[in-house]
DNA sequence: GCATATCGTAACTTATATTGTTTCAGTTGT
DNA sequence: ACAACTGAAACAATATAAGTTACGATATGC
């Protein structure tokens, strides 16, 4: 159930990016991703201060893309949503008095930052317009 | 304090290069990592599975490395500790009756697998023995 | 053989983060 | 005015990892 955040909101952009440009309210959208629609509203409010998409509230209002489909990147979209790193260090600081305990976090930093760049690179060659074309391209 | 035991991992396995070929105590390398011996008995019983590690029990027992420092890459390790994927999909099915719903998750499949691929691979170049050596090298 | 040190493991508690739900105020179009 | 939305706070439910306790099993050294 954890960290599923990426995946949903993969999942609206594709939704909003195929009923372009008609807006789509939460509630809407809560029913294709099965969810409530607060969920949406919550995940659609980063979007928005990403500047990715719009709302609009009151009758005929709801969701709309600000930005391209073709210029949203699944790895800008992973930064939005996942603020966060990969690999998290240790809990409590390790015991200061071992000479690994008191170096272990400085010497995997930098191994950890160049593995989530390279799978940030990675997602980067992908854009929604590109996943909402694998998705409606399904025969069935 | 989630998701810790692959830098934990790292740790306990820098730790035992550092006193090859001396059997250290889940107790004496739980004191380096500020933990509970029971959590890195944990731990290593992982690793061990995987051949990593040997523990004997008794008196001037304790865990030591069966595979060598330069051959444990950080992509190889990540694969035991963490199984599962990095990404997840959504914690209810979304609706079949939606075509993005009813596709999105074989859509997103292939590109979440090249993404992990990419990240492993790049863990991949750096070895326990690499670390070590950064660690230890560290001036203080 | 016996005492001791150590692992092996199960069961349980605690901590943390995410997701889901309820509720209601505010805003907008008709 | 009314109905349909968003915005947001507060809270509950769920999942996972981490930490703890307890005790049996095993091996060493005397």
């Amino acid at each position: 159930m954890v960290n599923c955040r990426f995946t949903v909101a993969i999942h609206v952009l594709c939704l909003l990016a195929a009923q372009q440009p008609q807006p789509l309210t939460s509630e809407l959208i809560a029913g294709s991703v099965n969810t409530n629609p607060v969920v949406i509203r919550r995940l659609l409010g980063w979007l928005r201060k990403a500047g990715l998409v719009k709302s609009q509230p009151g009758v005929s209002g709801g969701w709309e893309l600000v930005a391209k489909p073709e210029s949203i990147t699944l790895g800008g979209l992973y930064q939005i949503v996942r603020p966060g790193t990969v690999f998290a260090m240790h809990s409590q600081q390790p015991n200061v008095l071992c000479p690994v305990g008191r170096n272990i976090q400085r010497g995997l930093g930098i191994h950890y930052q160049k593995a989530q760049a390279a799978l940030e690179a990675e997602l980067d060659h992908t854009t929604i317009a590109d996943v909402l074309k694998d998705v409606l391209g399904t025969s069935s």
